[in-house]
DNA sequence: TTAGATCGTTTCCCATAAACTAACAATGAG
DNA sequence: CTCATTGTTAGTTTATGGGAAACGATCTAA
């Protein structure tokens, strides 16, 4: 067992305080009984005793009266501690470590985090959007989005909202090679694959019946940046498969046309907020998973095919590039 | 039950100094499973998360630093009141109060916490002889000189030497009223009576067989003060019994005669040093009662009939006195 | 004086709250 | 890949700490 001495401080001061075990005892919810043995067991712990005790008086001894003053010091900084720390847990500040998909951060999260950065001028936020997986909980990293299925025992996913992924090729490309209009017609085209793809060099799908399939593609270019990924289709390299939120903009605007429209990708895909397992969650990650999931609450912009007039997420850069 | 956060702090501390559940275990002869459900228990008190754990690493928290900063601060400063109480304890240092019969303290107690209060600089000194009998756990008082037979009941009591109590007069007085030869003639005598005194107005005592009896005595004067007492009796006014501490170096010096010498007083009376119980002594009073033990160990040399060169206890008061 | 109230202590007993054992999942190291 | 290690969990057992009640001491009030 521990050191006695801690846990029966509280007791020994109580008593000190109210010059008697009885009232002590009350004021702690315990026998009087209960006391006595505490403070008897704090006295043979350090062998050493502390209070001269009548029936009618409690008086501390010398040793006492010094043990007094750093007994209280310790229960004080004790409440202190605790005070502090749920005031730090309700009052959030410092740091707050965000880790992105670079491409989707770059497009839609910065106005996000731009906007909860005003709102929380105590937090300092720190992104960092890179297409790398860090490691969570070894970088100290307190939110991650991350697109993905995927669902790490030791971390809570929190689904922002849905990853849409498309097909699609510039203008130039299909007049070029031609306009798939199955799967199984991709083998022949020439695709710009995800340097980090699950499954490299597949196209796995479902159609409109639900009916799953897999179809093999040739992979003419390889990159893990988002954005080379995508100047790479307009510029009529090859056809690239990623989420609308990529390539939403372009398509609406005609520089890049959908394919396969009918031929959803499989597994679907979502955007999740990940972060340490919530049993007691920070406030700082609850404020800020709270707020970014409202923030993707709805039908964004994004959506290939979406009606713009009911979307409900518009990020700044969208509309910015869209003017 | 108590505040969960107190007990659990050090376990806390040790995982977050050691960077390690496991070790911290070890380190403090418990399993692993309990470290893990009293951190368990301590982050469920706070509603806080203070460690994010993989199997492979530790790590705190930004609440969990915090917490830890003053956490530390707790276990040191109990180990500092533990320690420091310690000390205190084994190098006694502070106030020593005493209390003694006024005549006993005058006449041979004085010498003898010279000598302490020499030995033991660290250490104040507090004397007060008096006759009152103080109440010793109400008045602080550490260690009291005390003539009796009495035991109380949260007291320890330490002899320290026998208490001779002799009857004496003056010659002048026994050439006027004659000397006694037995007890029952005492109620033909004048008698000078301690006003404290047990059972006021008769002579208690032991014949040489053994066999006790009561004789009544006759009061001329009554009086608290040693001085005043031995001075009467000088002075001719009447019989005193009186310690021999007292009246010993008189009758050696022939200012008074001793009287039924063969009829010891009773009860037979001791010399105590009395202290609150012993369970934990303080160091001073440890160190203060062994010392007027030893001091007080052996025949003392105001013992009515003692050999004066077979005497362990000599008091600077008396040698002065006699010289 | 006596009776009653209050206070700290003690003894005995029990319920609860800890600890341990053992098995498990996750993760690095060799 | 295998093995060792780490933190967690479940279930069982232990023992510790607290409650009830009786006690002795002390003070107050009648």
């Amino acid at each position: 067992m521990q050191s006695a001495v801690l846990i029966y401080i509280p007791t020994f001061v109580k008593v000190v305080e109210l010059e008697s075990f009885s009232k002590a005892a009350k004021a702690m919810g315990m026998t009087k009984s209960a006391v006595s043995k505490q403070i008897q067991a704090l006295e043979d712990a350090l062998t050493v005793r502390l209070l001269n005790r009548t029936t009618r008086s409690v008086r501390l001894t010398d040793e006492g009266e010094h043990f007094y003053q750093q007994a209280r010091q310790v229960v004080e900084a004790v409440g202190e501690a605790e005070r502090s720390v749920q005031h730090l847990n309700q009052n959030p500040s410092g740091v707050l470590k965000i880790t992105a998909p670079e491409s989707f951060g770059h497009y839609h999260l910065a106005s996000a985090l731009a906007e909860f950065a005003a709102t929380y001028p105590e937090i300092t936020l720190e992104a960092e959007f890179t297409n790398r997986f860090a490691n969570i909980l070894d970088e100290g990293i307190d939110v991650a989005i991350r697109i993905a299925s995927l669902t790490d025992s030791s971390l809570i996913a929190r689904k922002l909202t849905r990853c849409q992924t498309v097909m699609a090729a510039a203008p130039g490309y299909l007049e070029r090679h031609g306009t798939p209009t199955h799967p199984d017609q991709l083998i022949n085209h020439r695709f710009i694959e995800y340097s980090y793809a699950d499954r490299p060099k597949e196209w796995r799908y479902k159609d409109a019946a639900g009916k799953t399939g897999v179809a093999p593609i040739h992979v003419v270019m390889r990159t893990n940046a988002g954005e080379m990924f995508r100047e790479a289709a307009l510029a009529g390299i090859g056809i690239v498969a990623a989420p609308s939120f990529m390539l939403g903009k372009d398509i609406q605007q005609g520089k890049l046309v959908q394919l396969l429209a009918e031929f959803a990708a499989e597994p679907e895909r979502n955007i999740y907020a990940l972060f340490p397992h919530n049993r007691h969650m920070s406030a700082k990650v609850r404020l800020f998973v709270d707020f970014i999931a409202r923030r993707f609450a709805g039908t964004p912009c994004w959506e290939v095919g979406a009606d713009l007039t009911s979307c409900s997420i518009v990020s700044s850069a969208w509309l910015k590039a869209s003017a």
